[in-house]
DNA sequence: CAGAATACGTCAGCCTTGTTGACATTCCAA
DNA sequence: TTGGAATGTCAACAAGGCTGACGTATTCTG
């Protein structure tokens, strides 16, 4: 524990057995199971899915994004997506507005009953990661993002900070 | 990130955001599909998914468990499981045995191919694993295993830890 | 301006992986 | 010994990925 705050900057002469590498994607799979429990029991009741979920919040996170960007951001496929877009614009969700300067493109909104759901969703798994975070301490949050980004492929990590800004 | 190192024992006096939590969620949604994405494409390569990769790295852990066991680890129906391991059986990368003392028990294993297949897989996910805890130094690794433990539902968690003993 | 490229939607059909329901076998306890 | 619980299998269905093909509107470019 005290070993990455040593002279060597807290990299380079990790001992990484096989064992303790084992241990992290573990850890990966039991943690991703609770990180998605608790919307996915709000979203069973609701007769929506994980899919629903996630173009929601990405709406939410960017309003007036594109449908394109959204594919990129959830690296589906545009058919895939416009399932799940048509429910949730046919359910009064979400709003898809023609571009004013680009008419071919649709910028995508969340409407109030949309925010509502959102708020619900996030909520629910803002209290476990701020119960995680609690637990764990501000010292190992740190950690937890700093993997989490390095474990990201390339594309992931540019929307990741992309989104990361437009939050400030 | 000194504060965690404070008096207050590293908890207790943490600022969270709403946020700081939403940035914390969107990194394990990408992070997990890096997590992911290297097995992926070897399995899309032999016809196999996710669902056979999971079954593979548990009978692998625990050999000799039955498909009770393996079904509270995986979270999924006996049904669910069952079709997988019917082809990985069939395929001869797994070895059923019924129960000496319980007959109705079937006891898992790997044959040799499917320990070649783990080894594939593990190898995989074990290097960007390395890569990432590299990237992120020995301290960032113990904050990072410190969240997702704290992240796991109960019942999740105590499968964590006794797959980790077990290990030694 | 004509034609290529882009953005989006949709139809059809497939696969994986989750679900429930029905059922056979085996074990155990009343 | 018999009925209930536990274990595992088979069948059928749904969600949500995927590819391929196509239509339409719009924009860009030579």
């Amino acid at each position: 524990m005290a070993e990455g705050t040593s002279p060597h900057g807290g990299q380079g002469l990790l001992f990484l057995t096989d064992e303790q590498l084992r241990k992290g994607i573990e850890a990966m799979f039991f943690a991703y199971r609770g990180f998605t429990a608790d919307p996915d029991r709000i979203l069973a009741e609701k007769d929506y899915g994980r899919a629903h979920h996630r173009a929601i919040h990405f709406i939410h996170r960017s309003p007036g994004t594109t449908v394109n960007n959204l594919l990129s951001i959830l690296g589906v496929t545009k058919q895939s997506l416009n399932r799940v877009l048509r429910t949730l614009v046919d359910d009064g969700l979400v709003r898809s507005e023609v571009g004013r300067v680009d008419k071919r493109e649709r910028h995508l909104f969340l409407t109030e009953a949309g925010a509502a759901l959102e708020r619900e969703l996030s909520d629910a798994q803002r209290d476990r990661m701020r119960a995680a975070y609690r637990a764990a301490g501000s010292e190992a949050v740190a950690g937890f993002r700093k993997v989490l980004e390095a474990m990201m492929d390339e594309d992931m990590r540019r929307h990741f900070e992309t989104l990361k800004d437009r939050g400030r």
